[in-house]
This record gives structure tokens, sequence and C-alpha cells, in this order.
DNA sequence: TTACAAAATGGACGATCGTCCATTTAAATT
DNA sequence: AATTTAAATGGACGATCGTCCATTTTGTAA
């Protein structure tokens, strides 16, 4: 029996209220798995409500049909992204060079916690579909911008100290050539991902960064500053 | 009638072998556009053959049913892809120094024959099933190991020339880098095929090249040896 | 404990899926 | 012209699709 002090201030976080938002998750993550595992295209309600091991009615409930978990499901694949994206580029301290910065996210981009055989599979079976599903365009554009905007900044900052003709021009490009560089390397582990080497990946993005800004980077990433 | 020299020369061009390739191509051709128009997952039987204006059984006649057209719509795609690489690679003369050779593939690769709304659309709809169907993966590989040699081979030219320390693996990297670079301007493409610029797009992989060899690229291109 | 309401269930439903084959069409041969 | 045979047709078939709702379960309030 629960005690009447709990019931007073049930906002939102009722016993109720957890189990619905449990099942929601649970449909999401199932759905999130067989585009993992099976394709967008194979994913069925009855292979998602299988997995989840929850009643074929709760995805009406919950989403209002297919494509209304589709599209949740897209989003919290976004959000997991940044989630763990943003908890390794917080270990840069507040202090770091423009280059750390870069560097980190590169290395954040390709590491394990990121680029892994579930992610890379779940960010394809998504895209292949993104000329239909607007939710689905949304969700790679938002990767896209916050991204550069990131790198942007930092570029900028080198762009300026180098004293190069154009600094924002040169900037853009770098950011925009930077972000080429890791999609080329999703899409190379995803077609070979018992081939793919991490660390040459990251060697191959510093050997282009190092030729652009010799003074800020080299083959193994970021370097102090000359000052 | 036909007359009797023909008939008794008849390999496999009668008019009874040309109508069947014609149907089998029409419905390879109803294949991709479907894929390209509606995507992978809604591309179906129906829809198929609705396109081709030919009949149900045709699929089953001519491939064996559904997964055996898709494999071929996908290898014809990749046979297309080449076949117009390749006529624009060929207008490059014998005598071109590596660096030209290295342009050509860039700025063919980036051209409107060959990244367009039709191609990245269906290159993107069939990679996303790269994980369930074989003959998928082997056209995404078939494409970067061929590219890879002809810019590999390139490379190590002009990173001989440049006396760095170790060419072979500084060519490596540079061929990698490029495709990778190629790679994430196609999905670039895939998601703003409205602001995609592609002298911008040349123009971000000549700034990193020309940093990595200034003696053979700037920001337009490929420049003459100085010998 | 009883009554109420929110949540979950699981099967029914029509639509569509891909396969396959009995039949028809038409090219090639006699 | 008659015959043969390869090609094409289009509907039947069972399976599976996604939706939806009558019913049951279960947390919460009276």
């Amino acid at each position: 029996m629960p005690d009447s002090s709990d019931s007073t201030t049930d906002d939102s976080t009722g016993r109720r209220a957890q189990l619905r938002e449990r099942n929601r998750l649970a449909l999401i993550e199932a759905t999130l798995d067989c585009v993992a595992e099976i394709g967008y295209a194979r994913t069925s309600v009855s292979t998602i409500i299988d997995k989840a091991g929850l009643s074929r009615g709760m995805i009406h409930l919950h989403f209002n049909g297919k494509d209304g978990l589709m599209d949740a499901a897209v989003q919290h694949a976004s959000d997991l992204y940044y989630q763990n994206l943003y908890k390794l580029l917080d270990k840069v301290r507040p202090s770091a060079w423009p280059q750390e910065r870069i560097e980190a996210v590169i290395r954040s981009d390709l590491s394990e916690t990121i680029l892994n055989q579930y992610n890379v599979r779940i960010w394809y079976g998504f895209r292949g579909e993104a000329r239909e599903r607007k939710s689905i365009r949304t969700f790679s554009d938002t990767r896209d911008s916050r991204l550069r905007g990131l790198l942007f900044e930092a570029f900028t900052t080198i762009a300026e100290a180098t004293g190069v003709d154009d600094p924002a021009q040169t900037a853009r490009d770098a950011a925009h050539g930077t972000l080429a560089f890791l999609e080329g390397m999703w899409a190379d582990y995803l077609i070979h991902p018992d081939a793919f080497d991490r660390d040459e990946a990251c060697r191959i993005i510093f050997r282009f960064l190092s030729a652009l800004f010799p003074q800020h980077f080299d083959l193994r990433g970021a370097i102090a500053d000359p000052h």
C-alpha cells in the first residue's frame, strides 16, 4: 500500500507513470535494435513488439502507429549520439587550445562509444529512408549543424592566429572538410567493420590538418601553441 | 518473314532475344527508379511492375523473385556508375600529370553526371540495406577498391617526387583521405541537395590537397610540375 | 474494500506482400 | 499454313503487413 504522503505529491513520477515511461522506452529501444539487426526495411510491428516483449496495441497507444514510433526512435538515437559525444567532449578542460577541442571532436566521433556496429547500422539504416521521412532528415541535419558550429569556432581561432588570407573562408572549409572526413570514415566502418582501424583513421585526418595548420597539428593530433 | 540467311546465323540477337533483353532491362530500370523515388523499404513487386508496365510474373521469370531482381539492379547501378565515371576520366590525356588524374577523379565524382539526386538516393537507399544483402556490400566495396587503386598510384608518384619521409604511407593516407572526402560530400548532397555547391566541394578538397602537396595542387586543382 | 480510470492486452480486420502456375500470346521452325 | 516452343500474362494463394478496438489487467482514489 502506498503511503499518503506520496500520493499527495504525485506529479508524474507515480508508479503508473513510471511503468508507462518504461514501456515507451522499451518500444523505442526495441525499434532501434531491430533496425540495427535486420535493417529498416525488414523492421515490422511484429518484430518490434516481439523483441520488446510487449503487446501489439502498445505502439498505437503510445505513438499513434508505426510511423510515430519510428520518429521517436530517430529522435532517441540522435539524443543518445549527442549525450555520448558531449560526455566525451566535456573531458576537455575549459582552457584547452582550439586544436585540442578539434582533436577531441575527431577522436570522440571515431571512438568505440560513438562509432560502433550498432550505431552505424542505425545511422545508415535510417539515412536510406531520409528522403521519405522528414524527422530523419532533421536527425541527420542536427548532427551536422551542431558539430559544424563547434568545429568552425575552433578553426576560426586557429585560422586567425596563422594569418591566412581569408580566415573565415579557411575556417569554414576546414570545418566542412573535417566533417566530410568523419562522414567518410563512418562509411568506411560500415562497409569494412573488421578491417577498420581507428588510429589509422585519426592519423589520416591529422595528416591533412597538420598540412593545413602545421603549427597546431601533427600526425598524432593537437600540438601546443608556439607563442 | 525473316530471310533464311538470318536464321542460320541466329546466335542470340533474334527478335525473340532482343525483346527478352529489353524487358529484363526495363524491370531493372523500373526497380532503380522506385528505389530513387520512394526508397528501398517501400519498393515492392507491385510498384516495380507498375512502373515498368509489365506483368507480375516477369520478375519470377527473369530473376527468380524480388531478391534476384534487387541484386541485378544493384549490379546495374554499379556498372552505370563506372561507365559514366570512366567516360569522364578518359578525357584526361594519357601523358597527364598524376595530379591531373587526381583532379579528374575528384571533379568527375562530384559532377552532375555522377553525383545527382537520382544516383545519391539509389546509393544510400541500397547502402542502408547493405548489412542484409551480400550483393550490396560487394557493390559498395567495388567502387571503393577501384577508385582507391587509381588514386593510390597517382599519389605514390607525387609523394615520391616530394621526397616525403614515407611515400607509400603518405600516398595510402592521401588516397584514403580523398575517398573519405568524396564520401562526405555525397552525404552532404543527400541531406542538402539544394544548398550543395559543387565548386565549393571541389575547393575544399583541393585546399587540403594543396596543403599536403603544395607543389602539385592549389585551391583550383592541379598545377604543373615545377621540375 | 470498493469504485474508478488509466494502461495494457491480443486478436480481428482489410490491405498488401512476394511467389508461382495455368493459360495465352507470338516468335521461330517445319 | 501448320506446328513448335519460348516468352509473357495476370490472377490465385498463403503469409504478413499495420491499424484498431473490445476486453482484461492494474495502479490510484474514494
